[in-house]
DNA sequence: TATCAAATGATAGTTACTATCAGAAAGGGG
DNA sequence: CCCCTTTCTGATAGTAACTATCATTTGATA
């Protein structure tokens, strides 16, 4: 029943000093700029405390909530409908509880990667996963194997679609709809990508 | 007229060299425990000459002579076709004159970079720049702007079907016939990656 | 052969990351 | 309140990728 104890509660108010501190001194100097030592001085931790918490300097960065947070709103689709609208209706929810901070967050963070080499490629592992989740409830739902060629070609599309549209929509300066700009994405996805 | 110097010869020699000394102990040994220092010990030359050839580690292995020769193919096609089918033959033409040996060793690169997290992140940088050219070359062609959100929807979609295809052959052991995959792959999306 | 430019090797340094171990701090039982 | 266990932290030492710099060698050229 008790609560978090003391112990605990100082566990994510490190972790959450160390992530605040780093993305600052990312921001004041640079990202390969900022040393390990950096971070850990400015949060009042030793280095080998930063490197408990997050594996590489990339981990402050790259952590993402949001990718499993839409597939788990993608597997709340009704069985029957077709893969592309579930994930369309998946993402239509999603974004629609966003505040306008966290798309103002999103967007900042996502400007932060595309700039750093090394960021952008952690990023990618996350990408992957993620479509790997994807096929992989994709075959379940429609009964077919996770490595059929149909299947990969699907979540790999609609991942390179997703990402196209993120991209697009930072570049315009996260001014318009988000949803709206995946929609038009996805649409253009099921008419196969016509030109 | 004069043909390559001795200068230039011994200069495409050494890279041949280490290339092929790294690609050798990684598989002997690994990546991870493969140091530069070894690979330059291998090839007889100094650590320092290692880095002159290559910026990173990683761009031994990752330097993609592929893809810049179908972006060329692709430019090649007539100016009327389709970008989806000007694609499609481009690949074919390519691939046509592919030996056993170079498929082979594509399939073994491309085992690699898959095993290796360090060089998947590496290899998805050059799938970006390849990405962006063709999403210039479509731009061309079709007289929209390059940062048109369905040339970059396109682009996108190409180049993960592209992957996608690439990836299923590799894990099905090379046997199938790259240019029916990618072709499958192509149809799909062309369909709008129905399932 | 003498000269110039390019390629190489050697040295020293920075930094991300690993391994290990001793000490401090939190939690629970008497 | 004190002891004991567990967990977290800090310090130290080390590896290896990568950078910068300079002296030396080697191919090209006149």
């Amino acid at each position: 029943m008790s609560r978090p104890g003391l112990r605990e509660r100082k566990k994510t108010e490190t972790l959450r000093r160390m992530q605040e501190e780093a993305l600052r001194l990312f921001e004041e100097q640079g990202y390969d700029a900022t040393t390990i030592e950096q971070i850990a001085e400015a949060a009042g931790v030793s280095p080998s405390t930063f490197y408990r918490y997050f594996p590489t300097k990339e981990d402050v960065v790259v952590q993402d909530e949001y990718d499993p947070m839409i597939v788990a709103a993608f597997r709340r689709q009704p069985e029957g409908a077709a893969p592309i609208d579930a994930f369309r209706s998946a993402l239509a929810e999603q974004f629609a509880q966003f505040s306008p901070e966290d798309m103002a967050r999103l967007r900042g963070r996502v400007e932060l990667v595309l700039s750093v080499p090394a960021l952008r490629a952690r990023q990618v592992q996350q990408v992957v996963a993620t479509e790997r989740m994807i096929g992989e409830m994709v075959a379940e739902r429609t009964g077919r194997s996770p490595g059929d060629l149909e299947v990969r070609n699907f979540a790999a599309a609609l991942i390179a679609t997703w990402s196209a549209g993120i991209l697009v929509w930072v570049e315009g300066g996260g001014q318009d709809d988000l949803t709206a700009v995946l929609g038009r994405c996805l649409d253009h996805l099921e008419a196969g990508v016509p030109l």
